[in-house]
DNA sequence: ATGTCGATTTGCT
DNA sequence: GCAAATCGACATA
């Protein structure tokens, strides 16, 4: 268990800026998200679940067609940049931004395996054990981690959130694609297997 | 163990 | 007005 910062390799502003948002969504599942500001403790996370999104025909993203509002805005901007939002007027849910300026791609993080800083995360999210309950879910890792709306825009080549390659290989067999959670507003389009979760290891939220 | 429901911002109709 | 990329409290079994 590590207390010091990165133990890894910063994903690079080249990671982020690729034109395929479910091939980066795959590549980030065993990646480290990591957090570290206002003088607190480090906190870090393995990314066991994503979601991609695409401006480009997928009616489930906020940015659908290059609707541009003050909340997706940032999802125009060129990618590694952070997009959060609040969801359901109560949670903060964390999303990477991807692909070259004007194309708004992003990545939603689903779930986290807690690594580093656990201790914090426990308080952060008021709970005693570790398991599920704290990172399992969107609105929870975000929780754990400290990251809220105030961190809009945030550079994740940066040293406030970023995310690491700690060299763990992701065997393709071992991760389950299918729908995405809570998007049956968008038609045909809720039915792509743009959810991506590293196959039960007790870390992810609920199965398909 | 499973189900219902409220919290409460943002954006669309 | 209402539904939303959700979660936890509380009810009932």
């Amino acid at each position: 268990m590590n207390t010091d910062r990165r133990s890894g390799e910063t994903l690079p502003r080249s990671f982020y800026l690729r034109d395929n948002v479910t091939a980066i969504s795959r590549e980030l599942l065993g990646k480290y998200l990591c957090t570290s500001f206002n003088g607190e403790p480090f906190t870090a996370g393995m990314i066991v679940e994503t979601e991609a999104y695409t401006a480009d025909g997928d009616r489930a993203c906020h940015a659908y067609n290059g609707r541009r509002t003050e909340r997706t805005e940032i999802m125009f901007r060129r990618g590694g940049l952070a997009y959060v939002y609040l969801c359901y007027g109560i949670h903060h849910l964390f999303n990477v931004v991807t692909n070259a300026k004007g194309e708004a791609d992003a990545i939603l993080v689903r779930a986290l395996k807690p690594a580093d800083g656990v201790a914090r995360m426990l308080q952060r999210r008021g709970k005693a054990k570790l398991n599920r309950q704290v990172a399992g879910g969107p609105g929870m890792l975000t929780q754990a981690l400290g990251i809220k709306t105030n961190h809009y825009g945030t550079d994740l080549t940066g040293d406030k959130i970023w995310i690491e390659d700690r060299g763990v290989e992701i065997d393709e067999k071992l991760i389950t694609a299918g729908p995405r959670v809570g998007v049956d507003y968008a038609g045909e389009d809720a039915l792509l297997p743009w959810r991506f979760r590293l196959t039960d290891g007790g870390w992810t939220s609920k199965p398909d």
